[in-house]
DNA sequence: GACAATCATTAGCTTAGCTAACGAAATAAA
DNA sequence: TTTATTTCGTTAGCTAAGCTAATGATTGTC
């Protein structure tokens, strides 16, 4: 690690910070905030999946998680369903109502930095882009299930 | 606005929240959460403020930041004072300790992230190091004062 | 001098993270 | 088979950080 790499993560540091400030701003219009809509995407995409497997995907506690998904259930979003190999774990599962709301949570949230990058120049849009799946892989931990 | 800044827009809101959820693994270590060290940072190097302008640069209302900046101050690494000129704003200025403070804290919490940057291959580093400057621009609105 | 606008704060709400403690189920050991 | 341990998920209770609405203090305006 040198002065190079810190200077680096410093301004991924404060652009995550502001990056997500700014989307806040739409939660009100979707209900979905980014908690939620992360991990709703994961259930969407990850296909039923348990409390565990989430917090870990998520990078968070599984209480925290469980709360989430209480309420995700609550409104609709997820079902659970008892794991019959092993009672212990449920699994996860979007309903078609959640599918529908993240993809379309997702669209206004994101609308707002793709804004942003539809106004970039042609130089700096080619330089966010190329460094936007790298920038994914590497926000994840080494050993993320999603890596 | 095409559907490619919408795949760009959405790698870089999930970046955000897992770069994010990665660095705050060690704030136990500093006493320094991200909103703290954000408006510290600001106060640092945007010299004295008032908490309007603070909370403009922050993109929070002020009465986030009003209460942020008390508990700054109840550490003692802020201070206030009245202006003179006009007695309603309150100019903010970090002290010695929270100069300190900020500098090893955002030390750490960076660190987290700089250990990534550095086992990058060269190319990924490369593409990420060129996009940080303009993502920290980005994550701006358009109007912000440190635009 | 009265009224309106501005700066900051207070009060009270929500979301989202955490640890600690616990019950239920599965697994290992005796 | 019973007992102990581990694992999965939840609950309880704490903290941080955002918000709106309302209020006080000051300034500016008519």
């Amino acid at each position: 690690m040198n002065a190079t790499d810190r200077q680096i993560a410093d301004r991924l540091h404060s652009a995550a910070i502001h990056l997500l400030r700014q989307v806040r701003t739409v939660d009100s219009k979707s209900g979905l905030t980014a908690s939620r809509l992360s991990a709703l995407s994961v259930i969407v995409f990850g296909g039923p999946i348990s409390i565990s497997e989430l917090a870990e995907a998520e990078q968070v506690r599984p209480p925290s998680i469980s709360r989430l998904v209480k309420e995700l259930e609550w409104e609709g979003l997820v079902s659970r369903q008892r794991d019959s190999q092993d009672r212990r774990v449920t699994r996860i599962r979007a309903t078609s109502k959640g599918r529908r709301l993240l993809l379309e949570g997702r669209e206004r949230r994101v609308a707002k930095l793709a804004e942003r990058v539809a106004g970039l120049s042609p130089e700096e849009r080619e330089r966010v882009a190329k460094a936007a799946a790298t920038l994914e892989r590497f926000s994840l931990p080494a050993d993320h299930p999603l890596s």
